[in-house]
DNA sequence: CACAAAATGATATACGTCAATCATTTTGAT
DNA sequence: ATCAAAATGATTGACGTATATCATTTTGTG
């Protein structure tokens, strides 16, 4: 009845404890058939480690770190807050927690905060890269030390990370064109496309996604040429204002980065909340204010608690050598007037 | 720099390990004074009790239970499954966990699997009800004897259970009217809406927020009588029909509960899938398949996965005797052609 | 066979908490 | 002051693993 121990299977294996423990801690020095008896009697008896035991015979204290964008911007505030949130379980769960912040769009502070981690045991290093920040040395490094390295909300290339949390920004670029092309029911339009950046990884992806289905499912609904806003709501206006004064034929507005501000103030000041369909992403207290207005139409938000969260779960089974959760895929949250999530969601 | 042990509390404090401990597990017979010092000592030193070694120490195995509808019901055994991906985690947390099926719909069926627990020293119980099953007496019981209680998907009355996990269904069903009415555009239209039954609580949440949203915001849209289908498909298939043959106007359909078979059987068979906007809960391959092929347009999916995750979340943290993780509202998926999720999400 | 190298056994301590025992001191009521 | 009740102190073993040490046995090579 009682959950076997090593010593049961050191027992059943007929070797000595100290042989059962080499074999499990891969400490070498074990004859190969020794090995093969221990794994026998492991898989007999189902033998798993007792994971309370080995921390508290361990108690080495885990170190985790995340190198995120500072918080002051509206989206990355989110993921701090529940950061913050998360911290008398982190205590509780004898993780210190390091929080690292950069300033996005300044070509090299990722990279240069990332260095500034080298050398410094941490157990695991969580970070919000942007495609082409010139990291992958640095990570590369890290990894060398032994650091687990996981991107976050943008993804970098397969090799750089042993794991990526975030949604699926070209599935959510197709949403939003699908969305778009249900809310014109059939009628030709133009959408107006924004950017931070086209080399943001998170960014680009939206858009192809985007293109990919209004080229095939809705053909007679254009795109204008793509706006790079540097994600700041003052560009975002004055570039977005253009284009409006230009293009009287524009049906719809589909920003795929930051700077919602910057679209919200226009359509008011243009008065163009029902001629203009208007889906950006990620909620804050302006999208929500616009949302009730119907100034905006759809929000998609990838929801930055829930990513924080499980990164959290993740590094925590790393820092524990335990297999990582069973986890389904992030689905961002479609968000559409009057059903918004509790203000502290 | 090490982490402050109890012993290190009760020095400070000026008393023994053996006073420090009675505070810290209330075991009693202390007097007020020495409380107030272990208090102020562990309060000083920032002291938190390893979770590790006490749960070395007590070594006592948990047990959890899932009551859950048979794992038939498509949307069920979503759930089903997460649990069985779950059972090596459960296994290594040293966590036994019971499942109990019950027929949905049958009356006194939840009622009966639930008192089979009585007295069975679980720790804690999740189980999905109904509303009107008339379970609160035994949840009652159950709960004298110290067991937790968390009910799923849908709620019962505040006091009957510790915890709801699920999405808040007004909410979807105000979110299910707010798409229905954008991608009318303007235009009048008659919408069906069916449930299982307007005594289960989650479908008759989710026509309320409907009805709430068409009627402030959408007045030209008009809702059909209600149809009961006992999430059956049979019954969905032949209602729904007479309904359909009868009216003429319908210009949308809103399935509430379960029986999207026959909602995609019938809107093929009787072609109606460019005239007719269907609006549907919870993905299956049924419903996958009709979402790609247009028959649906929408749907609305709670993601069991994610659910069961929480509920599993949860019952740990309480087993373990740690305040519940903090975690964001639970925010249905909304799913439109061409980007679902991985198949096994 | 001799000898070194490799493998194994035996054993001990530490990790922090829980839970128990028993002796001793303090407190409060008379 | 006396006595019982209440509170406290001192101490111990158990939980299962990690990790180290040292002695002993087995293996392989010439």
């Amino acid at each position: 009845m009682r959950n076997p121990t090593l010593h049961d299977v050191a027992h059943l294996a007929g070797v000595s404890y100290a042989t059962a423990d080499r074999v499990v801690n891969r400490r070498g020095n074990v004859a190969e058939k020794s090995v093969l008896k221990v794994k026998g009697a492991v898989e007999q008896l189902g033998y798993v480690r007792n994971v309370s035991a080995a921390k508290l015979s361990k108690n080495s204290p885990h170190r985790l770190a995340f190198v995120l964008p500072h918080r002051s911007h509206t989206f990355f505030g989110r993921m701090h807050a529940q950061l913050d949130r998360s911290q008398p379980h982190l205590k509780i769960a004898r993780i210190s927690c390091d929080i690292i912040e950069f300033e996005a769009f300044e070509a090299g502070a990722l990279e240069k905060a990332l260095s500034g981690l080298l050398g410094q045991k941490y157990d695991c290093i969580a970070f919000v890269g942007q495609g082409a920040d010139g990291a992958s040395g640095v990570l590369g490094a890290l990894r060398a030390e032994g650091v687990h390295i996981v991107s976050l909300v943008s993804d970098g290339p397969e090799g750089s990370r042993d794991h990526y949390i975030g949604i699926d920004n070209v599935k959510a670029g197709r949403t939003a064109a699908r969305l778009v092309g249900m809310a014109h029911r059939g009628a030709a339009g133009c959408v107006v496309v924004t950017v931070g950046a086209m080399d943001v990884r998170d960014h680009f992806d939206r858009v192809t996604g985007f293109r990919q289905v209004l080229e095939s499912d809705f053909p007679n609904i254009q795109i204008s040429d793509v706006i790079k806003t540097k994600d700041q709501s003052a560009v975002m206006r004055s570039k977005l204002r253009s284009q409006l004064d230009q293009n009287a034929d524009i049906t719809a507005i589909y920003n795929t980065g930051a700077g919602n501000e910057g679209v919200v103030d226009l359509v008011r000041i243009l008065d163009l909340s029902a001629s203009i369909f208007c889906i950006v992403h990620d909620l804050s207290s302006v999208v929500r204010t616009a949302l009730e207005e119907g100034v905006i139409d759809i929000v998609i938000d990838q929801r930055p608690e829930i990513e924080m969260n499980r990164a959290l779960a993740l590094l925590q089974a790393v820092v524990d050598e335990l297999p990582p959760p069973p986890t389904p895929e992030l689905i961002p949250a479609i968000y559409v007037r009057g059903h918004l999530p509790n203000e502290r969601s």
